[in-house]
DNA sequence: AACTTCAACTAAAACGTTTTCGATAAATTT
DNA sequence: AAATTTATCGAAAACGTTTTAGTTGAAGTT
């Protein structure tokens, strides 16, 4: 076609000299552009198909580039361009199921839309999360998805988010969100399905309704909280402090299980998570009672325990997944099409309870 | 000290006129330069604190950009040093607790070191594979860590691979590896993991050991596979098709359970997962059979299903996070020191049996 | 013949750094 | 006093793109 043997020696001969391992270094307009004896302005246009240039040369310079396989470099594009084509993503924790299905479904929204996504895990400490963002907020991203770390929501500090949103970077916080920060947010309704499960174990007649929680800092905790106390309230049964069983951190103390069960005369059973609520259970078992007869359990967050526990946990849906999407969904169209009036949304997805064997029905 | 009111006040009345919102732009070089009357050049270096520029203006910028908060913008600096401190991890699912682990290490050392993580999820599919590589090559990452596709092992085609190798940039591969491609790999050795399974369930006194697997192009299940069969013959006890359960794909049918367990008389079963274990263990407790009495449990991957379900599974571990941890180290090294020997190291990990419930002691 | 129009192409700036090579003036040496 | 050194600083290229604003020569118009 259009190349002729010569140019393509001269090429390959330049290229095998540059280095003696046999290294396909990646080519750039520039190469094209010399190779071809045209302008660099000329390359990139033609493989654009601009309609500025002619169409042999178009013909030839596609040809040229889809011979030594050009790719342009996304570096140089996004520094032109001001845009990187990636979103970060800060997490809590990824070895933890809930995260890691909003994960998935940032991903897979991001992805479809030609966004890369880099991951960083603030690890609960308020510390890595501030580095983590500052470092990426240098260029490196678009937009920051994130779920604040319970580092920072002790410490209730918002200024490295604040310091983001000003710069003009979208965020979007899920699930672990404050009320302070103006950004978009997609949480589920924690508060409806602590009451949901509560007000179904009350149908069940169950009277000594039972709380494991973590601490109140962690705002979804203090929502699961708020909904289990409301629904106790609401259909006249007392609200006993006495029942609430909370755990200082997420290390599980089978000390604090025994002297709670030994203590309290309970029926039922909500769980903040899947872990406390399969100790719980494992404890009840080794005691001879009878899930659910004697005593009937719901745990938040549906994942892999509460579908392969003995019997099965009956959990609340937090559907992850759609929550990470519709982040990414929100979050791309800021980026996209950065309006100036700032409006913010917050999302509320609808929990599910998931009926399994742990409740009778 | 050298900042005198005039020059600061220019600046917020520039910056607060390009934009009416009250948007904290990003501040460049080139604006501290022009603010001080200095060149580029010199604010570059008097940020480094190069001994060429004189202490004065040292102090000066050094106050300005302090600031003004000023912070280098990373996508320029990876266009000029062909250094992006990012490193691509490419694996096929990220809702499955090995490879999560696995990413865990990666993303704790790569962070150490000052580099940060693009995730992409292959989904199991050649394509993705393919599509996600390439995109990340070109410019976007340092290395790349990865763990093949299953999709990719059953087509067995590596071009995608060798192109990027080939470019220079560096590749491991961890866990699910292929013995074609140059490269560096860490795996554990998943022959011996089984091995040393059945033969605990021989030493247990077991006779009719059982494997659930999965197709046999997933090279782990390959290996581990090889490793039951050794056992068998290298302990005097016969190999027996017949009792090997293969699943065509992680959808698990309990019709194929059933069916296996009451066509073939079992008193162990080795699963070259958790999920397969657990359901066996759950269809073998429904029959109203004990575990461990009647039937002994080993599965792969020491997950939160095998630590959690009753009684616990006894497991092999993986130790992910160690993986995750040496695959980064090594890519690091190489990217950091590229020398042009290419020699490539394989480290292979020892399993580690933890016993649990689901086996005698 | 002088003009406009158009097609096809290029130069150069820009994105924000780093770094090499000067340049200038002051300080030091001879 | 002339030559040399030293301390400070700046210009410019480079990384690989995109895009604006030309430039050129040929064709068409009057």
């Amino acid at each position: 076609m259009y190349l002729t043997n010569t140019n393509a020696f001269v090429f390959l001969i330049v290229y095998s000299l540059e280095k003696n391992s046999p290294l396909k270094r990646k080519i750039t307009l520039k190469h094209i552009a010399r190779e071809l004896g045209v302008s660099i302005s000329t390359v990139s246009k033609a493989l654009k198909n601009s309609e500025e240039i002619g169409s042999d040369t178009k013909e030839r310079v596609q040809a040229f580039a889809k011979l030594y396989n050009y790719k342009p470099n996304n570096i140089a594009i996004s520094l032109k361009n001001k845009r990187t084509k990636n979103i970060g993503v800060i997490i809590p924790d990824i070895v933890h199921h809930f995260f890691t299905t909003v994960f998935r479904g940032i991903e897979k929204y991001a992805n479809a839309k030609g966004y890369n996504v880099i991951v960083c895990v603030s690890d609960e400490s308020f510390d890595k999360e501030v580095i983590n963002m500052e470092l990426l907020a240098n260029g490196s991203i678009d937009g920051f998805i994130m779920a604040l770390s319970s580092g920072t929501q002790l410490k209730n500090d918002y200024n490295h988010l604040k310091e983001v949103t000003e710069q003009g970077i979208p965020l979007v916080l899920f699930d672990r969100v404050a009320e302070d920060i103006l950004c978009d947010k997609v949480i589920i309704n924690d508060r409806k399905g602590a009451y949901n499960a509560v007000t179904k174990f009350i149908k069940d007649g169950r009277k000594r309704i039972a709380l494991i929680t973590s601490e109140d800092y962690i705002s979804v905790s203090r929502e699961r909280a708020a909904g289990y106390k409301e629904a106790l309230l609401d259909n006249g049964i007392g609200y006993n402090e006495d029942l609430i069983l909370k755990f200082p951190s997420m290390e599980i103390s089978e000390n604090l299980i025994e002297d709670f069960f030994e203590r309290e005369k309970v029926d039922a059973v909500l769980s903040v998570n899947e872990i406390f609520a399969i100790h719980g259970m494992r404890y009840i078992q080794s005691k001879g009672l009878k899930i659910p007869k004697d005593i009937s359990f719901i745990g938040f967050t549906d994942g892999l325990l509460s579908k392969y526990a003995s019997p099965g946990l009956t959990a609340i849906a937090q559907h992850g997944e759609q929550m990470g999407e519709i982040a990414a969904e929100i979050l791309i169209e800021k980026i996209e099409n950065d309006m100036e009036e700032e409006t913010y949304v917050t999302r509320v997805l609808e929990p599910t309870l998931i009926e399994r064997g742990s409740t009778v029905n």
